[in-house]
DNA sequence: CGGTCGATTGAGGTAACTCAAGTGCGGTGG
DNA sequence: CCACCGCACTTGAGTTACCTCAATCGACCG
């Protein structure tokens, strides 16, 4: 299993790391990383338990390591373990009866992947390393035992599995709802927060990934993304380079719902920020026609 | 609370079941209907527990009854139970910035919903009543409680979370990868498997929501949903009369990819089940540039 | 029986796709 | 060292799937 592809190691490059964090936190024992319950909460993002005080054999956890273009898990393949990025970029797939991928999430430091594999008792996505990748692994067992022992902690554990849900509801209505133009904006902007949690510029940064995958991620070809991407530079909200990405204006991006028509372009790229209420108000698609006045 | 909207309570109308099923399953107490774990365990389609077995006042679960257009819960608001539908048809909506719903599911019996709620403690999304419903009332402490003390209901908590989360996978790759023929008639064949499930006939089903909730549902307009379902019962794959579908062709439904050009359709209409092979294999616009053949 | 709402259907527009050519970069081998 | 190759990306031209707007029709309801 696991079909290495010795392709080029390339000791996590990433360049526009301010204070760049050395991946050396976790303990050491065996020659391997561990982490504490504690440094869990810390990467998850959730408020450290009680329990997380408490140093104990029992409540730490093994690193894995992986090198760019591995599988962490394929699909069918036996679930027995959750995982959490402690360093590193990731994407997550589903294939199509045809062999085509599509990309599902963009695991990063902090992200949980793996939970699709608890219902089957295998996995039903597949996992692979964008970059060098350093993960919390967490046996599933361990995992709810440690929570049948310490309330808080099982708490959280529903808490960022309700996370990654109401995640994968925003990414749907974002599928089922926006422009092209839109949802590049928004993935642009998510990229961007996720960067500064991570402790990295939200202003400049490196790409993980191709085109071609975020064309699957946000249901669009790679080359809607690139001229999207080329339009957005041409307007001053970006500057690309190939993988090197510049926010120049987040708000815009951010209430970006669609994009001025190209000819009505041009003289934009003069008068920059003159900008406050999103473009336009188009009605959508989406359901509104509604029986009660929605009160409560 | 709850503005009731007195419009016509058409008893659950399900004019295609054959053995029509009255709700009156659960306990009576009070008045209201009760639910112990073992009818939890079947409504939900997850095996049964060793617990479900003990008979425990602690262990009854209160159903809850909402009418047609009755909000079940809001977005926003504080969020303290789980609802497992019993009987009855609902959706769960997204309500962006201005206004504009997105459909995100359809529960109905046996489905889950509310779990949005657990990480902010607000639900994250609005569910609605689209007809008549016996909802199970799940207070989360409760559940939790339950859970530890019965390990094989802890699992099973995990594990309904986890399906629900992989549901939603599939629904992004529907929305990132289908054209809108093969969203429908996915769609159809989804809900097609429900009834089957339900006990109701899989081959003439009525549909619970508006062409504007499907569209919503599958990222489409109302017009297309329509023009789509005309142009599945020109072909023969189904008869459509409002919100009554007869599903004719579930084979051709399952493995619809793309509708061959409607100049080319008018003579399919005479030579039915003259198909076995998938249409065609477009290569998409998924991922796919991989180090794997990904043959089959 | 008129009003409202949902569904159907047509005509026309356009956003995003497909196909294709061309560039730049990194790796590899002569 | 440079020529070559492959891959990711960009950009253009043409096509099309789906959207938008609009008219019509039927069902349901007060």
């Amino acid at each position: 299993m696991l079909t290495t592809q010795l392709c080029a190691i390339r000791t996590e490059s990433t360049p526009t790391v301010p204070g760049a964090t050395p991946i050396e936190t976790g303990w050491q024992r065996q020659g391997k990383l561990w982490s504490n319950l504690k440094e869990l909460c810390d990467v998850l993002r959730i408020p450290p338990t009680s329990a997380s005080l408490i140093a104990d054999e029992e409540l730490l956890f093994q690193h894995v390591q992986f090198k760019t273009g591995q599988r962490i898990h394929t699909i069918g393949q036996s679930f027995d373990a959750l995982y959490i990025v402690h360093s590193g970029f990731l994407k997550t797939v589903l294939i199509d009866e045809y062999g085509n991928e599509q990309v599902l999430s963009f695991p990063m430091k902090g992200d949980l992947f793996g939970v699709d594999g608890i219902h089957t008792r295998r996995y039903a996505s597949e996992a692979v390393a964008l970059s060098n990748c350093d993960l919390i692994l967490l046996p599933f067992k361990k995992l709810t035992a440690l929570g049948r022992i310490h309330l808080e902690f099982e708490h959280a554990i529903y808490s960022v599995m309700s996370r990654e849900l109401v995640r994968e509801q925003a990414m749907i209505s974002m599928l089922g709802a926006l422009s092209a133009e839109a949802r590049v904006a928004r993935f642009l902007v998510s990229l961007s927060d996720r960067f500064a949690e991570m402790g990295y510029s939200s202003k400049l940064f490196n790409l993980r990934m191709t085109r071609h995958e975020i064309g699957s991620y946000l249901g669009l070809t790679l080359e809607t993304v690139s001229r999207t991407l080329s339009a957005f530079n041409e307007i001053g909200l970006i500057t690309v380079d190939q993988r090197s990405i510049g926010i120049k204006d987040a708000d815009a991006l951010k209430t970006l719902r669609r994009l001025p028509p190209s000819s009505a372009r041009a003289k934009q790229v003069a008068s920059r920020k003159a900008r406050q209420q999103p473009p336009d108000v188009p009605p959508s698609r989406g359901t509104c026609s509604e029986t009660i006045p929605a009160q409560m």
